[in-house]
DNA sequence: CTTGAATAGTTTAAGCTTAAATAATACGGT
DNA sequence: ACCGTATTATTTAAGCTTAAACTATTCAAG
């Protein structure tokens, strides 16, 4: 039925809980994109920038949207220039720095916003409706130890930009 | 530090938990999408297509990969052409339907996917070292719950493709 | 000042992904 | 046989994503 049959059943644990946990992001992930296309007409990327940018009422640079979002400078970059063409977000000019900008939300886009987080805070109440709130907390939990462990192992594999220490 | 910060405080636990999901399994895939690019010119979703293969000697038929998958048709078209011209798979006719082929492994691309899922079994492995064996049980068997819920709602909020009953 | 290194963003080329439209084949009823 | 509907796969147009190359600006050392 899905990709978890990828695992062998001869392969440690630590795959197929691998394969589970894509299958419930990617589940997960596929309802959010669906309602935000035909809810709103509007896409995941785009939202996540909104969301970012709502709750920073000064504006976010680019480089600081590129690190929070763990997406590319240069996708960065093309997200917002849509959403500038549509009048959601602007880009405002930083105070004795000529090579950055803040990007802000219009007030447009902050009302536009608000109504997307609420439908969108649906979606994944009704995604996780099947565990209760304890179960939640344990899964947090464990979840947690994932993050900052695969943290460090993604940051010790990825190439160095330079001269190593 | 990353976009879990999207969640407001007064946000229930679903959404933090959402984030957090999200965070891991990007953070496991980069990794994973890292060690195949620098050490095998590769990517994840020609991994995942061969990986598929690699249990099904007799090939699978192209929509049978997109179930298996979870992506599109047209997605599939493009990977497998992309492995039939490197020569890791091949296509083979089906008797009796004219429309439809097994996609297979060649001898080749059996090896060479074999040197490529022991490498990525380790990654897997290490990203996951943070948990005991109990808590991966723990875990996996929590995100089973997530699986089948979450399955049922995005199904009941696709588009029905033709008439509702 | 001037030079050189670091920083902030953008551009480019390539690949993945999707939904929708298309083409070819199969199948069931007449 | 013929017709209409499924099914199977491909093509197309659009959008997301990345890494690497590039531009412009800042900053610090001399």
């Amino acid at each position: 039925m899905d990709f978890e049959s990828r695992a062998h059943s001869e392969h440690p644990q630590a795959l197929r809980l691998w394969l589970r946990l894509m299958t419930c992001s990617q589940l997960v992930e596929k309802r959010v994109r669906l309602g935000l296309r035909l809810e709103f007409e509007t896409t995941l990327p785009r939202f996540d920038l909104m969301a970012q940018l709502e709750r920073e009422p000064n504006g976010m640079k680019m480089g600081e949207l590129s690190k929070r979002l763990m997406v590319s400078g240069g996708n960065i970059t093309t997200i917002t220039d849509q959403l500038v063409q549509e009048g959601w977000v602007e880009r405002v000019d930083v105070e004795g720095d000529r090579r950055a900008w803040k990007i802000c939300l219009t007030p447009a886009g902050r009302a536009y916003f608000k109504s997307m987080a609420q439908a969108h805070e649906a979606w994944i109440v009704q995604a996780f409706e099947g565990l209760s709130a304890k179960e939640m907390q344990q899964l947090n939990q464990l979840l947690a130890q994932i993050k900052s462990h695969a943290l460090e192992q993604l940051e010790s594999s990825m190439p160095e930009p330079q001269g190593a220490a």
